[in-house]
DNA sequence: TAGTGGTCTAGACCACTTT
DNA sequence: AAGTGGTCTAGACCACTAT
């Protein structure tokens, strides 16, 4: 393995591991150079690509440290919330609040295209990067596309992964919004007061008809969703 | 302007023009340096962070050549909200509360990477949507590649529209949050109170380099942002 | 003033591809 | 064999931050 590389890697463990927390001072270039004996351009290049990938913030003239967990999402792809905070080097783990079959209101059978009163699957999950809920999955399942949906375990699995298994996907609708969180999903996010959370409301269909609708909640200050488009003709 | 930099513009140009189509060859590290008389490591700098913004591909023992377009196509496209609101069939109108030259704080200069104290032009512009605002806009303009940018008339025509006129747009990206607005944007925004807001960042380049930089703020109980996807057919 | 990150140099060796 | 990119060194000067 690469010098530089080998640098990371003992950096990614301390943050990953929470032995460094956010704000937390890193190791400057001078003193990497010296632990790894190697020169400084080498140790620097380890601290700058954390930097580009957004790990760590560096300050001239004061120093390197760990960035706040603030994550970043591509809001194109359809997302699956374990991979990013993985990809992240973060822990990542899930809870299940609920998980049951209930009889559709008129609002989900509207959704699902089905009829109110019929069976539907219901699961909520509150998704943690390194311990922090990062999101609220609400999600509402057509029984008869997904037979199996009840019975996987969600904090080995998540929904996302599960359903793109089963049920190729064809096609998704998003909305997006800015709302006041509710008592119960503040409970959920471990919010101890209301603030302003990101939510996105989608439907995902495959060549049968609705699959899944979710909706998916993220506090404000936890989370934002990136994007970057290339355009055709004259690129830059 | 650093070394590295004024490389990267060069090759821009040539890319951005057309002049070297895609796969065509780049100018290899050593060629550089030569050309602009640094040495190796500053060439291969303005190399390396144009294969990392995906506009060269570099092959070990081969060379560097132009990049293949990408057809990422967005479900996002980039809006006007003045199209949006007349799509609607609601009245439109704008109130333009700030135009002027700034000296830019490091903040700004970063994002439009420029040097800091350097002046750029700001705009702050409310969007009505029958006589109720629905967006601030806050924009921060490259003076060098928009020089005419103060003397529009931006209660006739948008910023966006009008930069979509001067300089064609190559590259965007964006990212989207959920804040509490302050209250200079409350009062923009005539809320009464606080209310949690959709915040969209949006950077946008051209072929030379960051053109504006802006932040647009909508009320949560007045928008949202919807957005459609097909999978296996492209599709807007 | 000491430490930090940002930039740059003029070499070097290697693995790889092309000719 | 010649050229390319990938890695690395051991210095250097600068601007900035903290004390």
């Amino acid at each position: 393995m690469a010098k530089f590389s080998t640098i990371k890697q003992h950096l990614y463990s301390k943050i990953a591991s929470g032995e460094w927390p956010e704000h937390h001072p890193v190791s400057s270039e001078n003193a990497l150079a010296q632990q790894f004996k190697v020169s400084r351009m080498t140790a620097r290049r380890a601290l700058q690509e954390l930097a580009d990938e957004g790990l760590v913030i560096r300050s001239k003239g004061s120093g390197t440290y760990v960035a706040p967990i603030k994550s970043q999402t591509s809001f194109m792809a359809i997302r699956n919330i374990a991979d990013e905070v993985r990809s992240r080097n973060h822990d990542y783990r899930a809870h299940v609040h609920v998980l049951r079959k209930e009889a559709a209101t008129a609002h989900v059978a509207e959704l699902l295209q089905l009829d109110a009163g019929k069976p539907v699957y219901h699961s909520v999950i509150t998704h943690f990067e390194n311990d922090l809920p990062v999101q609220v999955e609400e999600r509402y399942v057509n029984p008869e596309l997904v037979k199996g949906y009840l019975s996987q375990n969600y904090e080995e699995i998540t929904p996302h992964e599960y359903l793109c298994e089963v049920s190729p996907l064809t096609e998704a609708s998003h909305e997006i919004e800015a709302i006041t969180p509710s008592p119960q999903l503040c409970q959920w996010l471990k919010l101890s007061k209301p603030e302003p959370c990101l939510r996105i409301n989608r439907r995902t269909w495959s060549a049968a008809g609705v699959v899944t609708f979710a909706v998916l909640t993220h506090p404000g200050s936890r989370f934002s969703l990136g994007g970057h488009l290339h355009f055709g003709s004259a690129r830059a």
